[in-house]
DNA sequence: CGAGACGTGACATCAGGGTGACACTTCCGC
DNA sequence: GCGGAAGTGTCACCCTGATGTCACGTCTCG
């Protein structure tokens, strides 16, 4: 289901568009806050955020410059009641998507809504692999467990690829190898341990008792996203 | 270079958005009705239209709802008289990416044509780049970073750009160059290594230690606007 | 000719990948 | 259960290729 997050802290707004969005089969909610808001989109990825410009200390303009440094960033629909050009100008320069003025028609905004949603669809849910508490970039080489943010190197992030695509099926270490390094690569097989050593530091809570990456005795690994 | 088409039947308001477009650095061109509009859409691509509603015979939302039986459909504002929530919506869901209302401001209008562009792969259109102590001025070849004014060459106003459209994502040399030197030029890819190197001295406190454009090994850089 | 922009090569440095060693675990036949 | 063989976890180290950096050559434009 869609994710969207409403940052206004006029209550009563915030209220009536969650149930709104609520209605329209999408999963909402707000915060009243910048900072909240931030930290709620560190938490797990939103696919919309509509933000309020004039918020208490931080400003909607800080929250939109803030936005590209999250692993995964929202859409975004500014609703405000600015409605000199220069903010609708410097809000969108600053990377929102769109930008409604208030007070708005519900139902033009819902449109928005799901104008921006469509746009969504295969945009780059390819790039994105999540399991557990656990968030990948493919295309980013990054890696996030909880709030512990890690870099991987290109043949993590193959090796990761290839689990990813084939779940809870045990893989021969000689199957890794030609998958992540390609035809003409022959590194010992002993390399790719030391990788699921390597991945497993990011992704198991406690490296040593793996319950992602887990070893089949004789078999190679096996990736499992349940845990 | 990035092209648009205008369908608009008021002659003088065409002619004044393409003149407007074009000097923003975009190739426009203008038709006065929806039948015209789809030969020219048929003809060769473009990336944007800006539609306008209310048209002769055709009407707008015959022209969007013909878009997708085109090989490769473009963007779309739609730029109308009409303010009815009604048409807002329709047009949103005939597949309308966004829909500004007349009589409007040109540089909400021009804002509005770049965050569309913005979302075709490849470089900023807007002029301003802001980010942490740093401003820099794409147009005008200036960059201040606190009180220091440096100058950017050509080149180097082709990289911040790219980066910019591109933020927190590594980009590859080979990508760097080919969409900043364009498609005929073949330079050494160490050739990136030395703009990199020109552009940190530039913009980093330490360019030792960049925070800004940062090494993704094996990746080529990343420029990080948050630091 | 001079200045700036661009491209290349050279050299030092650095990080990722690969290997081997050693300890530990699992499997299997007894 | 027991012991050995094979498989695996883990680490430190080396090597190669990638990168930082600079100097110099070339080109263009006034």
């Amino acid at each position: 289901m869609r994710t969207i997050l409403v940052i206004e802290d006029d209550l009563a707004l915030a209220r009536g568009l969650v149930d709104n969005l609520r209605f329209e089969g999408l999963e909402a909610s707000s915060v009243s806050s910048g900072e909240e808001g931030l930290a709620r989109l560190r938490e797990r990825p939103f696919d919309l955020l509509l933000l309020d410009l004039m918020l208490p200390s931080m400003s909607g303009f800080d929250v939109l410059r803030a936005l590209s440094s999250l692993p995964t960033s929202p859409r975004v629909i500014v609703v405000s009641a600015r409605d000199a050009e220069a903010d609708v100008v410097r809000a969108l320069d600053l990377g929102a998507h769109d930008y409604v003025k208030k007070p708005f028609g519900l139902s033009e905004l819902l449109a928005r809504v799901r104008a921006q949603l469509r746009e969504l669809l295969g945009e780059t849910l390819a790039d994105e692999l999540v399991f557990a508490d656990v968030r990948v970039s493919l295309k980013r080489f990054r890696l996030w467990k909880g709030k512990k943010e890690s870099l991987l190197s290109h043949l993590e992030v193959e090796m990761l690829r290839l689990f990813a695509a084939r779940p809870d099926e045990p893989l021969k270490r000689s199957e890794i190898i030609r998958q992540a390094w390609g035809e003409d690569a022959y590194p010992s097989e002993r390399t790719v341990d030391n990788f699921i050593l390597k991945l497993r530091k990011k992704i198991e809570d406690d490296p040593a008792r793996p319950r992602h990456l887990v070893t089949e005795f004789g078999h190679g690994y096996r990736f499992c996203p349940a845990g």
